[in-house]
RNA sequence: GCCCCGAUGGUGUAGUGGCCUAUCAUGCAGCCCUGUCGAGGCUGCGACCCGGGUUCAAAUCCCGGUCGGGGCGCCA
């Protein structure tokens, strides 16, 4: 439940939920006006309890037929779950419960004495998907129904918690000289050869969704920015179905002169340091949430500590000798699939960065320095991964600064400079060199709080099959 | 695009040819009790994905479809 110590009354209330729980002791016997969704309603006889429920807290509303409108008093006791409700009454401290002999008392908690009330809005039977109902829903009904799921408490905990993953996020960049910028997500050419963009009429012309805002935020550096960042949306037409991959996702990418791929690995490893250190400082209690649901289910609680730093660097012809040692078929050349990523997992199970790729398995902007061969004798690049155990979190790398050689790479892999120019362009008048990266922002919410499901953490996903709700 | 698996009340499930008038939980409706507190007690409601086939007999076996899950690929 979120913190409203500073919320101001509204229209609908004098207090949040959360207030008045916090408040308790010095808001007895003043009346006080709350709204919220009824969680439950008990007691069929002349008095009965609701459960209200905000996006604050909850808290028990008492109502006895003798203190108010008859109508009143009947309408809200047979209202249905997850109607919105507002009260209003006197606050005061609620009966102690029944302890058993040698148990402690639990602190005091408090309720409010109904004296008048309105049913704001009546919830239908029977929900498509229970708020505390002790079952477990599949995720393609709750997703089917994410506004009611995301009543859940743990549901409400996991958002809550992408939030300040995005916040801290922000705070940690902007400590280190970062501005934030938007670039266009309408696009008329491919921002990294190889993947499927989806097509869009833009007038009379055909245009495409942006699959990444790297073309953008490179010249935005080039034009003197020096260091930027972006949250967005980011469109990819792919026909991937797996827990780790959507067809529109967030992208928290940064870009910053004067910096090369170690440099820009220094932040992010920083940046996530930050934000694993904050929320263990403040944000327990949701993480505590979470494992409460967790352990319903079964499963094992997650763990926030800071990670050391810094994290691992394993040169990608390490990595293919760690994957060949550990069993793996893997050559120099290839690909580091999932399952080879399993094999250096176990290793390196937390975050580590795969730098110094083969030049050819990268996109045409990534740098590379003449005679960084590898150990068969191919160019590498300065570009890198971060995974996390299988994962992978983020792509970046040092940026071609060098015009003729962008063209170069372009036409490698089988490009026509022609169409980039108003990308080429941007480095024909002096151009810094610069390095950057990508993270996934909800891959990185999976690490945090153990969803098994990128969906799980991403409000309205959009896959393969689903563009609705 | 490939491989494997699945579809039973609103939700989550049991069920492997006749014992199914289909189990249990949750939910919903109602009643009783009650300053309750994840309340409790009682009664009731509600389902075999669609189409075809095999069989005396199909939730159960076969074929096709649709939808979903897992793994992979693609992608990062």
């Amino acid at each position: 439940m979120r913190d409203s110590s500073n919320w101001k009354p509204t229209s609908y209330r004098t207090h949040t939920i959360g207030q008045v729980v916090e408040g308790g002791e010095s808001l007895v016997g003043s009346e006080v006006t709350v709204a919220g969704y009824a969680e439950t309603v008990r007691g069929r006889g002349a008095i009965c309890f609701l459960m209200l429920r905000d996006g604050t807290g909850r808290i028990q509303a008492f109502l006895k037929k003798d203190n108010m409108e008859e109508s009143l008093f009947e309408a809200i006791q047979s209202a249905t779950r997850e109607s919105t409700i507002q009260v209003t009454g006197v606050v005061a401290k609620k009966r102690p419960p029944k302890v058993a002999e040698g148990e402690p008392m639990p602190p005091p908690e408090f309720e409010v004495s109904v004296g008048s009330g309105t049913i704001l809005a009546e919830a239908a039977t029977p929900l498509p998907v229970g708020i505390t109902d002790e079952v477990n829903v599949g995720l393609d009904v709750r997703l089917d129904n994410r506004h009611l799921d995301l009543r859940r408490t743990h549901v409400n905990a996991m958002f809550q918690l992408r939030s300040k993953v995005l916040q801290y996020g922000r705070e940690h960049l902007i400590t280190e000289g970062f501005q934030e910028i938007n670039s266009p997500k309408i696009i008329a050419a491919a921002a990294e050869g190889g993947t499927n963009l989806f097509p869009m009429k833009y007038f009379e012309t055909d245009a495409y969704l942006s699959q990444s805002p790297q073309l953008y935020k490179q010249l935005a550096v080039l034009g003197g920015l020096e260091r930027v960042f972006e949250i967005g949306p980011a469109f990819r037409a792919e026909k991937h179905d797996t827990y780790r991959h959507l067809n529109e996702f967030v992208s928290f990418d940064i870009e910053g002169a004067w910096m090369d791929d170690e440099d820009v690995m220094g932040v992010q490893e920083r940046m996530i340091h930050y934000i694993w250190k904050e929320i263990s400082h403040n944000d327990m209690s949701l993480i505590g949430v979470v494992n409460e649901y967790r352990e319903s289910q079964g499963k094992g609680p997650v763990t926030v500590e800071a990670p050391e730093l810094p994290f691992p660097r394993i040169p990608y012809c390490e990595a293919i000798e760690i994957v060949k040692s550990g069993g793996g078929e893997i050559q120099w050349g290839d690909d580091i699939e999932s399952h080879h990523c399993d094999i250096i997992a176990s290793q390196y199970p937390g975050f580590h960065f795969i730098p110094r790729w083969p030049m050819s398995m990268k996109p045409f902007y990534i740098h590379h320095k003449q005679g960084e061969e590898g150990s068969e004798g191919g160019q590498l690049s300065r570009g890198f991964d971060l995974n996390f155990g299988r994962d992978e979190m983020t792509s970046g790398g040092a940026r071609e600064h060098r015009v003729e050689v962008l063209e170069q790479n372009l036409r490698d892999v089988g490009l026509d400079p022609a169409d980039f120019t108003f990308y080429t362009d941007g480095f024909r008048y002096g151009a810094p060199p610069h390095a950057g990266w990508g993270l996934g922002v909800a891959r990185l919410l999976m690490v945090l709080t153990g969803a098994g499901n990128v969906r799980e953490v991403v409000l309205f996903p959009r896959d393969r099959s689903r563009v609705t709700p």
